[in-house]
DNA sequence: GAAATAGTGTCTCTTAGACACTATTTC
DNA sequence: GAAATAGTGTCTAAGAGACACTATTTC
């Protein structure tokens, strides 16, 4: 049975509790992450962007505010993944920590502020142990629920070719796909339908352009898979 | 950028956090919670079981032994699904929630606690506001890993026949499954193996005793399938 | 023309679901 | 035997992957 406190009692028992992001962007063939510089006496260590979190506040709104003031911009998703409240260390020497995952599009991360700079995720400086943890957890949230959310077109601009598209999917997933089926795969879910611009990359045969209009879904219905 | 505040200043800014329960068994062809009854002065009211964090705590071990303490055994799985930071009224006053899910099969869900009482998810009394939307959450993860995690397993007992099993999936997932391809599905996935008991209902045919086993997988190649 | 990239048609193999059947128990 | 439940064999339709092809661009 939980413990009888009154609220005004379990009010006073208080922990300390930051809000923390990671910011991705694709470049190439790669998934980035945007780090900030922690305070001039940690001596130049990086950090993912964090805030305390006050009484007053919703989590959400201090994750969205905080994401687009390190990032300069608007992310396209902020989206809860966990809360940390192990005993691990975290910067803010906060008790309990909650992750959240801020997605944009390539063209809209160049504005990061000044204290701040990307990193590919597989290839980190060395992160505060808690922070590490979340970083590991939103990607692997990401990697599990990248095929029941349209969490890819978040990654891309308003419109982008399919190719484009098959790329993202290649670097959430870390394995090639198959272009004919990813093609038909898409086609059935109705998410994308195509625009009537073409883009030429330069060498080889334009790309149809399309943008992210998922219509509505057939039934659902579908087999357990046990995983597989 | 986040603000510098120094770790020092930052663990001043305190807010009031509790870990809460969803505690879910299966009793025939329903999901049952367990909810605890208020303290005298809110007047019977059905809540969550909850418990304060304090700043010492990990989030893990206080939602054990609470679900354990009201559950009066040990539940099969304690799992963390979200944490609510919104303003909607919780019964502690916490600023800040975090949602655990526990599991226990129906044989072990007898000993429960005096001020607590067993409710179908689909009929259940007034809840406080938050935790009415922690428990829509950890309904609703649930049913969205049910096929990705052994979920279903840890509401039975360690031996089971496949009736059981699809019963389960049918409960979690709110629909009929077909029999024969239900079957085939989990033995493709190397799930579970045959015991060398059978079990008699009383009318119809014995059905064969499985326990939960699961074999090294199977590459895991798939297709993306864009949520279908 | 060659090289590069976009996009498609067809075949095969796997598998979910339907259907119908067999098997084993109680009454 | 009838009723009830467990468990399986076969067909079909959908879809994932392989392969090979066509289409359109730059050089």
């Amino acid at each position: 049975m939980p413990s009888r406190t009154s609220p005004a009692r379990a009010a006073s028992r208080r922990v300390a509790s930051s809000i923390d992001v990671v910011i991705l962007t694709p470049r190439g063939r790669r998934l980035l992450v945007l780090l900030t510089r922690g305070p001039a006496r940690s001596r130049e260590r990086w950090q993912l962007p964090w805030h305390p979190l006050r009484p007053a506040d919703t989590i959400d709104d201090v994750a969205a505010q905080l994401a687009r003031r390190v990032l300069g911009t608007r992310p396209s998703l902020v989206e809860q993944v966990a809360a940390y409240g192990d005993r691990r260390r975290h910067p803010a020497g906060a008790d309990l920590s909650v992750a959240f995952l801020a997605l944009v599009e390539s063209e809209s991360a160049a504005g990061a502020d000044k204290n701040s700079a990307w990193f590919p995720v597989d290839d980190l400086p060395p992160l505060p142990p808690r922070q590490r943890a979340m970083l590991e957890g939103v990607l692997t949230s990401l990697r599990v629920r990248i095929d029941q959310s349209p969490i890819a077109f978040h990654l891309l601009p308003s419109t982008f070719t399919l190719t484009q598209l098959q790329e993202i999917y290649e670097l959430l997933l870390g394995r090639r796909l198959h272009k004919a089926s990813f093609r038909r795969s898409l086609h059935a879910a109705w998410l994308v339908e195509p625009t009537d611009e073409w883009r030429s990359e330069g060498r080889g045969r334009p790309a149809q352009l399309f943008r992210y209009a998922p219509r509505k879904r057939r039934g659902g219905r579908r087999g357990v898979r046990f995983g597989i």
